[in-house]
DNA sequence: GCCGTTGCGGACCACACCGGTCCGCAATGC
DNA sequence: GCATTGCGGACCGGTGTGGTCCGCAACGGC
C-alpha cells in the first residue's frame, strides 16, 4: 500500500517535530480516522520505533529513544544546519570523528536539493576556517573524494607536489585518512601503476568523476590501524598546566568542567590542567581566556607562546 | 503491508549508503525478486524521491537530489558525528545558523539511543570549547531548553543572577534567542507573573521538566526581528586589514579564498582583508597564521592584539 | 467518587493491493 | 552481435487495509 507507507513516514515526521500528539490531532493531520492512527502507531512499534502513549486528559503519543535510530526527517533549514555542522566537524575539532563526519556528509550531500546546497556553500564562506598550521581543506573537496571512495569511481585531480609542480593524476581512490591536522587520500595511481598517498589540501578534483572500477586488493600496510577509530581511549598528547590569576569562582564561569580541571590556589588565583592533541589548539585556547596567567608545562607550549607573543607585539606596533 | 513499508525504508537506506546499486543486488539484500524491487523503486518515485536508473552492463539505480529531502537513514557512527557537528554549530561558528542547529539537535537527541548519547557526551568532553569572552553554554542545556520550548513544557531551573545570588525559577519557555555570542531564553516567569529574559549560561535546568502549558500571547516586542534569520545579508561587523610577510603563493596555501582576500604587495609580502563579526575571533584567527604580519585596521584590533601579546609575554616568562 | 478525555484493541466486511511468476522489449557497453 | 541491465504488462491467490462500531482501562479535574 503506497499510501500507507507514505502515511507512516509522515507520522514519523510529525512525531519528530513535536513531542506530544493526541490521536485526534494525528488523525486530522493524516486525513484518516483515529482507529487507523492507532493501527499505524502499532506498525511503527512493530518496526522497532518506540512510540510511547499515555492515557488521560493530558495523554498522547510520543516518540522515544529506541535501540535503533529512526529515519531522520529534517526540514530545509535543519538540513542546512546539519551540513554546516558536519563540515565543521570534518575540519577536526574533535579527534577521531572526522572520517565519520565526512562519510555522513557524503550521504547527505548526495540527496541535498541544489537550492539547499547553494545555501550551505554561501554559509560556508561566512565561516572563518581556522588556519591552524598549514593549509585548510575544503570540505566540499572532502565530500567529493569520500563519494568516489564509497562508489568506487575513478578520480581525476590536479596535484601540486611539495616543489610546487602541478600534475594531473588519475587514481582509484581507496580511503580518506585523517591524522594530526591533515587529510590524506590513499589511492592507486593508474598512470604510475602503484599505490600513492596524496595530501588532500594539495589536490583539486576535476568534475565529472571518472568511470567505476572494481576495487583491487589494498596494499597490506596497516590500513587497519587507521580504520580503528578508537573514539574513547585517546589520551591527550599534551597536558597543559597553568596558573590563572583569577578567582576560582570566576574561572569556573569561563571554563566548563569538560574543558579542564580547576584547583584553587588562593583567593585570586587557581591552577588549570587542560589536555589537547594539538599544541596550537591549546595555545590558542588558553590565549582566549581573558585573564593573566602563567604556563608551567609543557615546555614546548612556553616557547610557542613566547614566539606568538613576540610576533603579535611586532604586528601591533609596527603599523 | 507492514513488510512492504519496512522494505521501502530499507531500500531507501541502501540507496543512501552507496550510490549505484544493481537491481539484482537490491533484490538479494531485500529478500525479494527483482520485479518487486522495480515495483518498490516505482513506489519511491511516486513518493517524490528521484531514483535514477540506467540500463546496460554498468547500469543500476541511484538516488538523486530531489525537491525535498528524503528521510535520512544514518548508522550509529554517523548519528554521533551529526550530533557533535550540530553541537559545534550551535556554539556559534556561523552567524544565523545557531538557532536552527539547536532545533535539529533537539529533534535528533529525542530519538537518539542512550548508548549513542553517552558516546556524544564523551566526545563532547574531548572538545576544547572555545572560551571566547565570557562563559560558554553547554549544548546539552540548549537542547533541553529547545525541547521544552517546542513541546510547551514548563521549565524549572536554578538561576545565578549577576550578583551571584541563586534563585529557583519556574517558567513557561517561549523562545531561545542567540545574539552576539550569547544565548538568551525568553520565557514567562510563573512566580513573578511576567515575561523575563534569562542568560542561558547562568541557568542550570532541573529534570524532569514540568507539565505542559497552553502557550500564552507573546509580549509584542520585536520577537519577529529575532525570528528573521537573515542568513545572507549579514555584512561583517569588523573588517581587518593586514600585511602578511610571506609570499602571496604561500599565503594562498594557508588562507582559503572564502576566508579572506589576498593582494600581492611585493615578492615577500601581501595584503589580507578578512571580515568577522567577532573581534576576538578575528584576533585569534590572524594569530594562528604562522608568519609575521602587521595590523592596519580596525584600531580596536590593534589594541586587542597588543594587550594579548603583553599578556602572553608575561605568561611565558614568569614561570 | 464521578465524569470527561484519551488511548486500546477486538470484530466485521468490502475492497484492492501485494508479490511471485512469466513474458517480451529497449538501452547500453564490450 | 551478444550479454547485461532496467522496464513494465498480464495473471492470480493470498492477505493486509481502513472505516465503523463497540466496550474497556487509565488518568486528571471537579
Amino acid at each position: 500500500m503506497l499510501e500507507t507507507s507514505a502515511r507512516l513516514l509522515r507520522l514519523l515526521s510529525l512525531l519528530q517535530t513535536r513531542r506530544d500528539w493526541s490521536g485526534a490531532d494525528l488523525a486530522d493531520r493524516l486525513g484518516v480516522t483515529d482507529r487507523t492512527v492507532r493501527r499505524d502507531v502499532d506498525k511503527l512499534r512493530s518496526l522497532g520505533y518506540p512510540v510511547h502513549a499515555s492515557t488521560g486528559t493530558t495523554g498522547g503519543y510520543r516518540l522515544g529513544a529506541g535501540a535503533a535510530l529512526p529515519p531522520l526527517l529534517l526540514d530545509d533549514e535543519e538540513a542546512v544546519a546539519v551540513a554546516i555542522g558536519l563540515r565543521g566537524a570534518a575540519g577536526g575539532t574533535v579527534a577521531g570523528i572526522e572520517e565519520t563526519s565526512v562519510r555522513a556528509l557524503a550521504k547527505l550531500e548526495q540527496v541535498l536539493p541544489s537550492r539547499l546546497r547553494n545555501q550551505v556553500n554561501a554559509l560556508q564562506s561566512a565561516m572563518l576556517p581556522l588556519p591552524g598550521r598549514g593549509p585548510t581543506v575544503d570540505p566540499a573537496t572532502l565530500s567529493v573524494i569520500a563519494a568516489t571512495c564509497r562508489d568506487h569511481e575513478r578520480l581525476r585531480f590536479d596535484y601540486r607536489d611539495h616543489d610546487g609542480d602541478h600534475t594531473l593524476r588519475q587514481v582509484e581512490p581507496l580511503r580518506l585518512v585523517h591524522t594530526g591536522r591533515r587529510w590524506y587520500l590513499v589511492a592507486f595511481d593508474v598512470d604510475r601503476d602503484d599505490w600513492r598517498t596524496f595530501r588532500v589540501d594539495r589536490l583539486t578534483p576535476r568534475t565529472p568523476t571518472g568511470p567505476r572500477f572494481t576495487p583491487r586488493e589494498p596494499p597490506d600496510t596497516d590500513l587497519a590501524a587507521y580504520t580503528s577509530y578508537k573514539l574513547s581511549n585517546s589520551a591527550y598528547r599534551y597536558q597543559g598546566v597553568f596558573t590563572l590569576h583569577m578567582p576560582l569562582a570566576a574561572a569556573t564561569e569561563q571554563i566548563t568542567a569538560t574543558a579542564g580541571v580547576l584547583e584553587p590556589l588562593d583567593d585570586t588565583s587557581c591552577t588549570l590542567r587542560a589536555g589537547s592533541n594539538s599544541l596550537d589548539g591549546l595555545a590558542m585556547w588558553i590565549a582566549m581566556i581573558g585573564c593573566e596567567f602563567q604556563v608551567h608545562s609543557p615546555p614546548e607550549l612556553v616557547t610557542r607562546l613566547a614566539g606568538l607573543a613576540a610576533r603579535l607585539t611586532r604586528a601591533a606596533t609596527d603599523t
